[in-house]
DNA sequence: TTCCGTGATGTAACCCGTTACATTCTTATT
DNA sequence: AATAAGAATGTAACGGGTTACATCACGGAA
């Protein structure tokens, strides 16, 4: 590691970057004065309180957050440790965490792990060697090395897209066995009897493990067709694909994630297959455009920004006020649109 | 501001976290010999290397990162700012960028500002007073205060999604413009005269506007209809449906945005108006989508994610290297799929 | 006029890892 | 065996904001 300390920090003629005693020398004051203004503590006269501002001004003074922080011991910055940024499930998610860390003066420090729970560990080790205060991964599967880490720091952490009470850390999410079981139960209701469903990647996975194990529960009788896809649209059109040429076609198809879903109307529009006359699709997640897709997504509206947001609020209040994080279950709907439908006469 | 210091940073038994001092005592060492093992220095003897490593892990010492920040004057993190994050082409880019870093040792300090330049130079500054010592931004219309800030702390910085040389910042981008330029061109050689152009909000987006102008310059006698409409897919198909109930229907349409296109292969379909037998229809970026969509989209490919590792590649190698950081043009292609063709014969 | 209380301000220690410089220990050379 | 050269280790100062505690100023009460 090569260390040619740059002046990068330094200003113009190679001054020095004003600290608080600068300011404290300028003003004739005293660096407690200073850090008082900048903390704006209450009691300093106002007259004083202007001086060591228009000082701070002139002298172009920013405090130096290292200092800062190793004083207080308080960094501010919360880690999120995401699989990917690839799915809008995640950034929608991030949007809502940082959100809120904002407006509560605190930002957000972002890693992704598209590796799995080893390379997840590691990005975690980086970002509290960064001084996160507090932590926000997905799932509640993990390497057992970074259960133990998080819980010898002591460090807040909530996982989020999972609804887990007994689970040792803070899980923040929502029922996704359940939900899946709800949407099988919707399409039984709906009257199809023969509903393949497509899923992304189970392994390191336990949101679609969780899924797929209530799709499974909520068949009751029944015995769906199950693939297993990368989950991404072009999954979504390769499963599709495979379904259609493989044996009876079913009436309706449950895809544990809209951007499956989104493939499979594409895939299903390409060989006319009408949806939903012919076949209905159910998605999951209600990502933006399944209100408009065609036909309009039948599908399960995730509350992943608010999730964020709790999840967020949640360490602030932690960090703020030294409340516990308490485990939440958000509550997720079925969201019918026009592309699910009683099967056809025939079939 | 409360502070009351918790206990967050305390081990069992209300004992300090162990420091470089509890483990130059425990071992019989030097603070400077811990130091140097923790920084993995060469001149330091094996068996002493491996004294000082054993008593970290068995005191469960952890490096305080702002003592570290504060005597080396390096963070190791780098900030962004992108307006949104419920875009892909952003967390594409931010995907590449996080990876670039990572690899490099540094973080990711992450900022949305969806209100647009007043936000995005205060979210500037909150992650400027958090420590980064790089900052990444879009396009290359900022705050006249957020170019003076970055300049006088001389933040080493680059504009992303854009290509102007000379602009006082780097930027690291493609042409919009003559991008736009070409992509009209190509349905002007397919033999189209009577094109719409579908964008998104120009107000603040100067790669919208340089979009919109590039379209236009590419129109040559052409008089290609244009529609605003808001940058997501329902704007896509709320701008469609607008474009099909007025006037004659072009025999083609640019979408200058994937997400918009996407809208607009749904109302179309939705319509039944065949793509690309009767309209053909081109997007701008080559989402992840794209290439199997019904029908697959003729775009243009940007390279988001390669430009967010360049642009975090320039920063580290800028903050590791003392590198200049230099403008970049980035190369785009137009990816000619299957829902452009020449225009019907009766047009 | 003297004394106390309150609010404003000052002094100096502290947080903890790093590093310039000093010192001590090895090993090789003659 | 003596000494130089180099490797390993130690000492102490440093970075910059915070804060416990000390001090000081001023107004009111006795």
């Amino acid at each position: 590691m090569d260390d040619k300390r740059s002046d990068r920090a330094n200003g113009p003629r190679g001054s020095k970057r004003p600290g608080v005693r600068a300011i404290a020398k300028a003003t004739g004051l005293s660096v407690a004065t200073v850090s008082r203004v900048l903390n704006d503590a209450t009691n300093v006269r106002a007259d004083t309180r202007a001086r060591v501002t228009a000082a701070m001004r002139d002298l172009g003074f920013r405090p130096n957050p290292a200092a800062r922080a190793l004083s207080t011991n308080r960094t501010r910055t919360i880690g999120a440790v995401v699989p990917t940024l690839s799915h809008s499930i995640f950034t929608r998610f991030l949007d809502g965490a940082e959100q809120e860390l904002a407006r509560h003066g605190y930002a957000l420090v972002l890693a992704t792990a598209e590796l799995g729970r080893a390379q997840e560990f590691q990005r975690v080790k980086e970002i509290m060697n960064l001084g996160v205060e507090g932590l926000i991964v997905s799932g509640a599967t993990h390497d057992p090395g970074l259960l133990e880490l998080i819980s010898s720091q002591h460090l807040p952490t909530v996982c989020i897209s999972i609804y887990q009470p007994e689970f040792e850390l803070a899980t923040i999410g929502y029922d996704n066995e359940d939900l899946a079981f709800r949407a099988m139960g919707f399409l039984r209701e709906l009257g199809h009897r023969s509903i393949a469903v497509i899923h992304g990647p189970q392994e390191e996975n336990d949101r679609t493990q969780l899924r797929v194990k209530g799709a499974k529960r909520g068949a009751k009788g029944l015995k769906p067709r199950f693939f297993e896809t990368s989950l991404d649209v072009g999954g979504g059109v390769e499963a599709t694909a495979r379904m259609l040429t493989g044996g009876q076609r079913p009436t309706a198809l449950l895809c544990v994630s809209d951007v499956l879903a989104m493939g499979a109307l594409f895939e299903l529009s390409r060989h006319g297959v009408k949806v939903p006359e012919d076949v209905s699709v159910m998605g999951f997640d209600d990502l933006d455009w399944a209100g408009v897709s065609t036909p309009p997504l039948t599908t399960i509206r995730l509350p992943t920004k608010s999730m964020g947001r709790r999840a967020a609020g949640a360490l602030v209040e932690n960090l703020d006020h030294n409340k516990p994080i308490p485990s939440e279950l958000l509550d997720a709907e079925i969201v019918v649109r026009e592309s699910t439908a009683p099967p056809p006469k025939g079939a």
